[in-house]
DNA sequence: TAAATCATGCAGGAATTCCTGCATGATTTA
DNA sequence: TAAATCATGCAGGAATTCCTGCATGATTTA
């Protein structure tokens, strides 16, 4: 596989040659079709570098580069058009057919998915004084992810845990929100901080999969989200692309400064080197 | 269109040129790709009369014809493509829209899932004297995930922490496996962790978006996700739905122990009460 | 700052691919 | 049956594509 050489010699790459490995990558489809010269002048290299790009892989020329990147290319196309024929669930191994529940269940969420829900909940994280999260075992991966970016846009967001969470909801404000996250079968922990939440006069609101979940009896707000699982696995794909959603409607309401935000983010980001440098200089280091 | 073409010249064409017509209709996936004597050789006539052949369909000459054939092989393939999508993308609010996405990406995910890698990984996973997951930030969700599942089935899983990750790693046999999870902007942290894990001796992987990424220098066997953000978001949705894969991956590469093992945990939950009991009874308490 | 190393493009020759005149044998027509 | 027409392959030259030595300027090292 072409792909698997660029990425051994990824750090070896000089800049020309590396814009010859961005193009292989996100345009092979017409990458299969072009001769060293043209390859060269749509990376913005000269031909010579293309070949020479293309012995560095180890390749013994030009040409067998180039069979490799159309090899590619026709299994990419034969696996299209298998999916097709043979209607998607049916074909392919256990895990594409994986991926294909997923993409059903998806779908299924896209259509039932409740806006005015979403932007309900939205317009409620965007008034808290605090937003707590309580999510646990898988469920405790969406609750990190919807805290994390929540985070960029607010203050006073927190993932509840179980050691200090009654503690925490129990001195937070009336005006705080708790969401619970949980599907079935549903975690008793999540559901006890959402009950004794409400009870305790907060706000509430819950990501669960129906309304008949626990969760919903003491949730002032319900988003549902079609919730199958895969195997043993409870595959959360589709409350993954809902929670997108919730991120992105609490965004929305949040209007104008969002961007504001985001850039000082950048800045702290940038100082603090929390990303890789972009190419250049992490090509230094090698 | 070249098939516009053929049938118009198809009553006047000679018997070897037939074969050509022929060869090219049926097989115009490989026909784009050969020259005018492979052409011929295949439809078992002499470079002469493929060539003749283009000219007769009134193309300036074999590389022309062979333009066409391209183009509609590119054409078949976006609109396979373009199927996969299911164009919801324009109906709906940016929530509809957002989840649209999203579903797009999970098919493209479908299309370019690397099962050999998958297995390969599940294997690296079930022979591990132990796997440590990295990731950090919006990926320590997915490494959350991935995690939890594991540790149903197996001995030794661990995610790593900042804190500690590190010492964890250094103290590790070199029969572990640690696994990293980023996407862009990639964080220096998890590439650090692969890097010292890698030259330390030990197993690595890594779930990124790309052959390209930074990550994959460091790892033995990379798994792929088409990865695409949604505003501000990176949206894991996709990659979500691939972790799912890994796991199943492992399991079914652990095999037969997967029941029992899953048995003995249902045991568990039910005497220790993690999860609300069902319908019947958790509805009387409220 | 100077020397060394490296990436790159250009140029020109090598290799491949394409094109066409001619010869040959098959098929059709008279 | 004989003449004419046609399809086809071969051969060799034209065009395109590929490859590599050399020079140049950038980057790194000492």
């Amino acid at each position: 596989m072409i792909g698997e050489r660029i990425a051994e010699k990824m750090p070896v790459l000089s800049p020309g040659q590396k814009a010859i490995a961005r193009f292989l990558l996100d345009n092979s489809r017409d990458a299969a079709f072009l001769t060293a010269s043209q390859l060269g002048e749509v990376a913005g290299v000269s031909e010579s570098t293309v070949v020479r790009f293309a012995s560095l892989l180890g390749y013994t020329g030009y040409p067998q580069m180039r069979s490799a990147v159309r090899d590619l290319l026709i299994e990419r196309f034969s696996t299209l058009e298998r999916l097709r024929d043979y209607d998607r669930a049916q074909e392919g191994n256990y895990l594409h057919r994986a991926i294909a529940e997923d993409i059903r269940t998806l779908s299924e969420a896209q259509a039932l998915v409740d806006t005015s829900a979403l932007e309900a909940l939205g317009a409620m994280i965007v008034n808290a004084e605090q937003v707590m999260v309580a999510g646990h075992r898988s469920s405790r991966a969406l609750a990190h992810y919807l805290c994390y970016y929540l985070s960029w846009l607010f203050r006073g967001i927190c993932l509840l845990d179980p050691e200090t969470a009654f503690e925490k909801v129990a001195n937070a404000s009336r005006k705080s929100l708790v969401i619970g996250i949980s599907f079935p079968r549903y975690t008793s922990w999540t559901l006890e901080i959402l009950r004794f939440s409400s009870q305790s006069g907060m706000h509430t609101a819950s990501i669960t999969n129906d309304f008949s979940s626990p969760l919903a009896t003491w949730s002032e707000v319900v988003v549902t989200v079609p919730w199958k699982p895969l195997s043993f696995i409870d595959s959360f794909t589709a409350p993954m692309s809902v929670i997108n959603c919730v991120i992105l409607a609490a965004a929305k309401q949040l209007g104008e400064p969002v961007t504001e935000k985001l850039e000082r983010l950048e800045q702290i980001w940038s100082r603090n080197r929390t990303y890789v440098r972009p190419m250049k200089e992490s090509y230094k280091k090698f």
